[in-house]
DNA sequence: AATTTTTGATAGTATTACTATTATATTTGC
DNA sequence: GCAAATATAATAGTAATACTATCAAAAATT
């Protein structure tokens, strides 16, 4: 299992880049910066002269990649995503009950990204606070049925229907499949962001915590 | 309740505004027409100078109630909210057992806000839809930790603590009442935008519906 | 070595998000 | 009804952002 996941390439609509990031060292390092940056700062701090700053290069370089920031940070969320779903079709690939299946998954939602395996070797904790804190800009945004048209959320919308189909196997009688597991993934995102920013709003504080929340959700929402 | 109704004013927290929009006609004015901005564009393509075309007025004009866009929408956020936070306790308020209680507050979080009863006479279905679109906008923003400080988003909090507070009354011994509670308001705004810009990804598509998904999510999670 | 491609350097534009100033209404107190 | 206070309008201006354009230099490819 090692040996594929040091080479896991996220196949991310081409659509998303004006020329392949994984190409060159200069695009590696946009999109690797790119992540330190937004991680520390915020995407709305976070600019195309501030990048260019940083890696040492300009503005122009980097249009050359991205046509903006909105676009690069759904590059971003896509190989989040595409990190996630791996994660989550090798871990459960080799399980037979379905219920224990659909809870490895959950456990792997709310497990850092393997983001060491990719080209862009970062720290998966700053890319899993990107999402927590930005993905919910990246389709709440004025061009979303556009960009939704063009295939730009295709990986997310794979892995929720992935979990979807995890769910009506554990209980084919269920009939809110697709909003559960919208549900839990959305949660997987947002529930980390209350932990660390309205604290009173949740009680999960912990991965294990999230973890415990969710599985006692499904499997009385399922199994009873 | 209907005279109750038609004279609630919500108490904003006064440092969101420069000047008290309920003061003037060009306060509520901006307020309505800021509503109707955002429902039909986005909050992205809204600013003041489309606002101060649109209500015959000057952008340092409307600077004088702002501060800034963001603000406002804070501002309209907290009018949603505390409209809602109203409209689940009068519901609410005559019941006695516990559950009805909760699935009551459940109905209410999804029905229309009562938009008309304020000084701001536009279609509760647009303050709606602007909450849906651009509540998360509003929060997962650079400035949460000190607005949220500042009390910017304490209605918001106070009608999750409610919920929460509902919740525990019906099963004291589940431990994520706060999760919980937080998991159904950010779901009643986020279903609607699913099932209007990600179709599939919700089984949603009414109000009903979603009222029927959750009442069987929280039935189940509290009762067995 | 020649050619193509990539990157860097520099300059420039339109828009946005404000701030400042002064003039003109409008309201309020007496 | 008039003076004083306040609110609003009109206009101008600034700094930052999000790009676009052009050309030269460097690197890679043939």
């Amino acid at each position: 299992m090692h040996n594929l996941l040091s080479n896991l390439r996220v196949d991310i609509n081409s659509n998303l880049y004006l020329k392949d990031p994984e190409s060159s060292s200069l695009g590696i390092n946009i999109v690797k910066s790119s992540i330190d940056l937004i991680d520390l700062h915020g995407i709305e701090e976070f600019n195309f002269k501030k990048l260019a700053k940083e890696i040492g290069s300009t503005e122009s370089s980097i249009y050359r990649y991205f046509e903006n920031k909105h676009r690069l940070l759904l590059y971003i969320s896509s190989l989040y995503w595409g990190i996630m779903e791996f994660q989550v079709v090798v871990q459960t690939s080799n399980m037979f009950d379905d219920m224990e299946k659909l809870l490895k998954a959950l456990e792997t939602l709310f497990s850092t990204p393997q983001t060491k395996c990719t080209s862009f070797q970062v720290e998966g904790q700053k890319l899993r606070h990107i999402l927590n804190s930005e993905f919910v800009k990246a389709y709440h945004h004025k061009l979303v049925d556009e960009e939704n048209e063009a295939g730009y959320f295709s990986i997310y919308k794979r892995l929720s229907s992935r979990l979807s189909g995890m769910i009506a196997a554990v209980n084919t009688n269920y009939r809110y499949s697709n909003s559960l597991s919208s549900l839990i993934i959305e949660g997987s995102l947002n529930q980390f962001f209350l932990s660390e920013h309205f604290h009173n709003l949740t009680d999960c504080h912990s991965k294990d915590n999230l973890y415990l929340f969710y599985k006692d959700l499904l499997t009385k929402t399922l199994t009873s």
